[in-house]
DNA sequence: CGGCCTACTGCAACTCGTTCGCAATAGCGT
DNA sequence: ACGCTATTGCGAACGAGTTGCAGTAGGCCG
């Protein structure tokens, strides 16, 4: 809810002159807009905070900076519904619950995602790399609906 | 890998006609396509198939028949990178393992599915409906990739 | 078995998120 | 400050998915 609470602890800059790549308006915005909601947000609702910010910076630009982010490691796509969401990146862990009534996305750390790995691993010749885990329903601030 | 290796159990026929629509070819057909696949599909790739059977039915069509599929509970769609795929209904406890290499699709049941339920109900305020569990990594079939 | 009603289909145009080619612009090393 | 070139803005293009409409074909009824 609050603006940053994301564990971020990356320097945008230092990270895209590591690379080799320049450190361009655009790409301060969108990085800006990103860490600032700390949350999953779709690329179209990316562009019109970033255009909030700088309406002169055009929406390919915003593709372009979230692709670079996502080569960068720097955040993770993901598609929820009809549209892809970016958020910055974090640890597997994390699962995500998704709201059904009020489309909030909410993270959620527990143990049994790194079990989860490890059974796989016992289990089957499937060797896992990312780990992703979506949970629809219903969140704490919604009404349970009326049955039907 | 074999034709209808899944445990599908539905007739279609009896199903449509129960809820009232009516049993065409169309809808016959995409059915055919998803059972015999069993596997994920995406809709581009179902209408290849369905044109393959019958070039008569128009793409607009399969996506009407998937989403009325969907509705009647029959076959899930899910986000896989880029686009939307289409499966036969099964039930939450089989989480996909995807490939990053081949892009094949293999399922796998683990208890810790319905224990992820109950602890996300005993530790949030959060009411669990479905949950996808999407592991990528690299099949048994794939040779690991040599060191950068 | 045949005919009618209307759910469903095929078609084609449309929406909308995302990508691409290219000329202009602006980082940044010197 | 200067110049090289990575990056941008723009507009056009793309592709998945949707929609309105007129024609077609399920399937119920007589």
């Amino acid at each position: 809810m609050v603006s940053s609470a994301y564990p971020v602890g990356v320097d945008l800059e230092v990270e895209l002159r590591t690379h080799g790549y320049r450190v361009t308006t655009a790409r301060r915005v969108v990085w800006e807009v990103l860490s600032a909601a700390g949350d999953h947000l779709t690329a179209p609702s990316i562009t019109s905070r970033v255009h909030a910010v700088d309406p002169s910076i055009n929406g390919a630009s915003v593709y372009r900076a979230l692709t670079l982010f996502a080569e960068l490691g720097l955040v993770r796509e993901s598609r929820y519904e009809d549209a892809s969401t970016w958020e910055p990146f974090h640890d597997d862990a994390a699962i995500h619950l998704v709201c059904s009534e009020c489309g909030q996305v909410m993270h959620h750390n527990t143990e049994l995602v790194p079990r989860l790995r490890r059974a796989i691993q016992v289990a089957t010749d499937f060797a896992p790399d990312e780990i992703d885990v979506r949970v629809s329903g219903r969140c704490g601030h919604c009404p349970a609906e009326s049955p039907v």
